[in-house]
DNA sequence: ACCCAGGCGGGCG
DNA sequence: CGCCCGCATGGG
């Protein structure tokens, strides 16, 4: 078991605030931790105030476990800077108080991009089953034995796996008219070799490339961006966020997408997507 | 029975 | 542009 020392990060808030961790890991029964697949590795995270232990089976080193998990919860990111850029209204200081310490997670570019084009038109609890049902149809199975210790566990299914598949043989996990989408998607994804060029483009240009995908549009484009890229300034609005977003900041009236994006640029710039979250989270629980 | 869910594509004015 | 519609599915 290694650990590392954490301030501002709260685990719970974060894994249960509907991110991709929320989609395809286990949260633990005492919710201050989490078990998910890394690749070929199974990981599990567990908090005990600010101190985050964590391990690893499979061929995740120690180094590079420690990486992953920084990386993974948002640890470098600066939560004073941030509450001090959104934290600057009645509504969102509660937010931010109510969950302190949550942060946004960086998740792998393809699990993410799938995982939110089944969120479309979807709920939270459905989107959960459809991406367990998937990884348990089509995730490779890894199996890892040392002295007593002995699990096996399914990794995320490939671009692959999942192109290769007939919309039908999807349906049949209960992903209704998005089977069509998930394999456009998958297979864009496997033929040009993970996206991986989007890095070094800038925010609106890459949004553009992932919204040139069938079953992509402005929502799931800055889902994947926000949560697969870590572009903090993507601002992705789902319903929640256009409903709240209109009622504390415009009286209640309604306001087109391209307006509330532009609100929020310039309102919360390059922390647009750590607003969002808090709002997000925060409206979804009163 | 009814409504809605972390939307999107297509068609229309 | 903005607006409206259909879309599979199941949980509340």
């Amino acid at each position: 078991m290694q650990s590392m020392r954490v301030g501002d990060f709260d685990i719970t808030h974060t894994i249960e605030s509907a991110q991709p961790l929320t989609f395809i890991g286990d949260e633990r029964p005492d919710r201050k931790g989490i078990t998910y697949t890394c690749g070929d590795s199974f990981v599990e995270v567990d908090q005990r105030g600010k101190r985050l232990a964590y391990r690893a089976y499979g061929s995740l080193g120690r180094a590079r476990l420690s990486r992953e998990i920084i990386a993974r919860f948002g640890l470098g990111d600066d939560m004073g800077d941030v509450y001090r850029r959104i934290g600057t209204d009645a509504f969102m200081k509660k937010a931010v108080s109510r969950y302190r310490g949550m942060r946004i997670t960086r998740n792998e570019p393809w699990e993410t991009a799938l995982c939110f084009v089944i969120s479309q038109f979807n709920s939270v609890k459905r989107i959960r089953g459809i991406v367990k049902r998937l990884i348990a149809a089509y995730g490779r199975e890894h199996t890892f034995s040392a002295g007593s210790v002995r699990l096996s566990f399914r990794s995320f299914p490939s671009p692959e796996s999942i192109a290769e598949r007939s919309t039908g043989d999807l349906m049949a996990h209960g992903a209704g008219f998005r089977a069509r989408y998930m394999r456009a998607v998958a297979r864009e994804w496997s033929e040009q070799r993970g996206f991986s060029k989007l890095r070094d483009k800038d925010y609106a240009e890459a949004k553009e490339e992932l919204m040139s995908l069938e079953g992509v549009g402005d929502k799931v484009a800055d889902c994947i961006l926000l949560f697969g890229y870590g572009r903090l300034e993507a601002f992705p609005i789902d319903t929640w966020i256009k409903r709240v977003v209109e009622r504390v900041y415009f009286r209640g009236r309604k306001q087109s997408i391209r307006k509330i994006h532009e609100f929020a640029d310039e309102r919360w710039g390059a922390y647009a997507g750590y607003a969002q979250q808090y709002m997000f989270h925060f409206a979804r629980n009163e």
